[in-house]
DNA sequence: GCCGGGGATGTAAACGATTACCGTGATGCA
DNA sequence: TGCATCACGGTAATCGTTTACATCCCCGGC
């Protein structure tokens, strides 16, 4: 019923092994064969049989990738990233969420395999409880954690450096004339919220006033409120800069010293991590850490596609120095 | 290498066939066999390959998604549900963006279908310009419209009654006391815009002092700047109630009219349409009409699903009411 | 003139499942 | 007992490509 290479061949009057080898690079083709099937191939308006081929051919032209949301807004421009950066190769995308539950995300990566993609590209949603699932999966195909990444270290990586990203917060908000600061960010359940904690351990050193509370919740916006809440029970305490583990804690930080009569940046700064889309619409507009995911997504898809040319690097850990971005709720320095 | 159906077959000692039905459905096979066929798969560890399966089966349980931008909010909350609906029902999801351009859009569709998805679902980027390729892939497969739809309203289609979400908005606005409304939208380059447009035109009467004003633009933040500045050019005919064509649209107008010290429910008050994440986090969080982003999805999958499951209905057009959400940027009723 | 080599083609064997078709043995019923 | 029925299981065809291998032909070098 549907029109087959066969079809093709018959109609070129050649066999389909010169059909094929005409249709896909057409080496070894005599070029009036060649246009000859490449002709036949239109007046059919032939489809070509991607599964069929996939079978034969061991190789489906598609990459995987399970991400825990795709409806959080970071996830939903990596994708997006990643696939048009697949799109460019021909390959398909074949998504799936994890829905932060590792159950889910074994499931999924092996539904994945059992249809056969040629890589891996995957945001554990645990970073312990990920392991078996993503540690399997690369035993089966090129596999790349992007983002987060397993605790330990096995395997490709490719993510932001988190620590850089919140020293150059420190060092914007000290320049800016903070003395004193805060920080506010999720308890290490990721690999991320790890990072950027010990980032901010790291450079606290460099604030003259020293920084007097690391106050740790989770990724939310009521996050945001209550530890903002709790800054604010002592207002003589309430330091002169809060950096922020992500924008959303950031921006329930600012809704709440906006509700407290608070002047930010006048009386404290602010600083967040990701740059959503919303940073630039919070009012102020939120400074923050802008991830690169465009760069993320295309070096992800790269050592993926390294690794299926034959290129070595089994373990590949890239770490993109992230942009600091900076808006109104911290004053300009110098 | 891998290991195949009939590694499985001989370890239990039956044929392939045997094998096959046992591990798909089991029927037709004697309990006994069946366990140790099953057994057999458990302990080779086997991995059924799904190219092969659906080769054979001319079925690739896996549905194909095409939107616009990944990125917008919008969409990703609608390919997320998209994704787990169809992972309920065991099929995979090829996801691929158009960028707004109906040529990639026809090469996406195109290379879904050489991929030979069971089913399509398109968000159509273009009125006219995706007719050709959206009816293309509909004689090949069940497809379906979600969300916009293509001019004239062939084939089906799921999305929202935008005509009643507006319709509810200018209710709620009037019997809030707003006596003069205006409507800032986008021209109706899309199906949506159109009808935004269409039900706000088809409500005003409803308003005792009419719809004065109707500013088109597009969905953007920018517009909504735009169109509040010249608003307030007047501050007299300053309307009391603006209904907005969507959330970003709304957030601009918002935020031009706190520039302004425009005092917003109490001067003014404004709608928006779609409820995005950022709806509630605006000052004050906005008034908007819901998307059911969810039963939309479970809505377009089930219609292919009944297409695929033989069920008729080629031409299913299901319009869902949206609701009200009713925040700060607008009075309470009564 | 013969032989080696290489490029273009054709033939047919994969790829790994599903499934049409048929055979077999057991069972039910008269 | 004989016959129709039925559940089960095996053989082999099939899905539509790619590709290993053989063949053929043409050409150049000796």
């Amino acid at each position: 019923m549907s029109v087959t290479i066969k079809d093709v061949a018959e109609r070129a009057g050649v066999s389909v092994a010169t059909a094929s080898r005409a249709l896909s690079g057409g080496r070894g083709v005599r070029p009036a064969n060649r246009e000859r099937v490449l002709r036949a191939a239109r007046e059919l308006d032939y489809e070509p049989n991607a599964v069929a081929a996939a079978l034969r051919s061991r190789t489906t032209n598609s990459i995987g990738i399970v991400v825990p949301r795709i409806s959080n807004p970071f996830f939903a421009t990596l994708v997006e990233a990643v696939e048009r950066e697949a799109a460019r190769g021909g390959r398909g995308l074949l998504l799936a969420a994890s829905q932060y539950d590792p159950g889910v995300e074994e499931a999924q990566l092996r539904s994945l395999l059992d249809r056969r993609v040629d890589a891996l590209i995957a945001v554990p949603c645990h970073r312990e409880h990920s392991r078996a699932a993503i540690e399997a999966a690369g035993r089966r195909v090129p596999t790349v954690q992007l983002d987060l990444c397993l605790d330990g270290g096995g395997g490709s990586w490719v993510g932001v450096d988190s620590e850089a990203g919140i020293l150059a917060s420190v060092e914007h908000l000290v320049a800016a004339g903070a003395r004193t600061l805060a920080y506010v960010g999720s308890e290490p359940t990721d690999s991320s919220a790890q990072a950027r904690l010990d980032g901010f351990r790291g450079a606290a050193p460099l604030c003259p006033g020293g920084a007097e509370r690391v106050l740790l919740g989770d990724f939310s916006l009521d996050w945001g409120h209550t530890a903002a809440r709790r800054l604010l029970e002592r207002p003589g305490a309430l330091p002169e800069g809060i950096v922020c583990g992500n924008d959303t804690i950031a921006l329930g930080v600012l809704r709440e010293l906006a509700r407290g009569g608070v002047d930010v940046p006048g009386r404290v700064m602010v600083t967040g991590f990701d740059d959503i889309p919303f940073a630039e619409l919070a009012e102020p507009p939120l400074t923050t850490v802008r991830q690169p995911q465009e760069q993320l997504a295309a070096e992800a898809v790269r050592t993926l596609t390294d690794r299926l040319g034959g290129g070595a690097e089994p373990h590949r850990r890239v770490a993109i120095a992230p942009e600091l971005v900076i808006r109104g709720t911290t004053r300009p320095t110098g």
